[in-house]
DNA sequence: CTTGACCTTCCAGTCACTGGAAGCACTATC
DNA sequence: GATAGTGCTTCCAGTGACTGGAAGGTCAAG
């Protein structure tokens, strides 16, 4: 299969699982004409690895998880535990994030959006609390 | 007043100052020595885009917020503008990392993390969803 | 035999820094 | 005046995970 299919299919593009060749995540075989092509097997790697990136996981996590995917003798609690530090990071993300909206929101909310200069939003990052006592 | 006092004061490291110097987000003086120069006017501006991009904003978007800023003519409004924007992409953003975490979260509940090998987490990456019928 | 789609490699750019090397400038101490 | 230590300067390279584009080879259809 080449590589244009095995992109559709495992829902890469074709750029990034050229990327992915080479720094060493995927080792597809080579036709006679130099294409590259992909078994089921590689396929199915490629479709994990678009699944784990849709979760977060770095290119790096990915590795970790194909090769833990890989070895029949792995313990699960490894992968448990590669997962729950990334859930850590994912939740700490949400909390940041969470912050950011609140204080944004806020922000906009007290401004009023017309064409006059006065802006509580400008204020805010210039740290002047106008609303403060 | 050196990088270094200014780097403390705004709580940017002084490699993010010259850097921001470098893309012409802030021009300090230079005093006879070839030190850069920071008065309290460049002082706010670092504290403002130390704010800005603590609140998620890129450095494009604090160019323009800054300009903004400096600008005694303008509308409250454009400010309003940039802001709701940013903060649709924060909360699409947080929306996608509630996704992951859900799902991440299932996957990991459904894995008992022992030292067996069978591990839902990576049938679930692998796209088998062992749970379903 | 030409067109067009698909494949190849390689190089450069993205974003926002960050690390490190080499080398001045300043301050304090001996 | 020599020395040590800290802080400043510039410049270059690397990060993560791609992404865009150029230049050129390959294949199927008409």
């Amino acid at each position: 299969m080449n590589i244009g299919n095995a992109a559709a299919q495992s829902g890469l593009p074709a750029k990034t699982i050229r990327y992915y060749e080479e720094i060493g995540l995927i080792a597809p075989d080579r036709s006679l004409n130099g294409y590259r092509d992909f078994s089921v097997e590689h396929l199915h790697k490629l479709s994990f690895v678009q699944r784990a990136r849709s979760l977060g996981f770095t290119v790096e996590e990915c590795r970790a998880l194909l090769s833990l995917y890989e070895d029949r003798e792995r313990a699960s609690s490894d992968v448990k535990t590669l997962a729950k530090e990334h859930l850590g990071q994912i939740s700490a993300k949400i909390t940041d994030l969470l912050t950011m909206q609140a204080t944004l929101s806020e922000l906009i909310e007290k401004c009023h959006g017309d064409n006059r200069p006065d802006c509580p939003i400008l204020d805010g990052l210039a740290g002047k609390q106008k609303g403060k006592a």
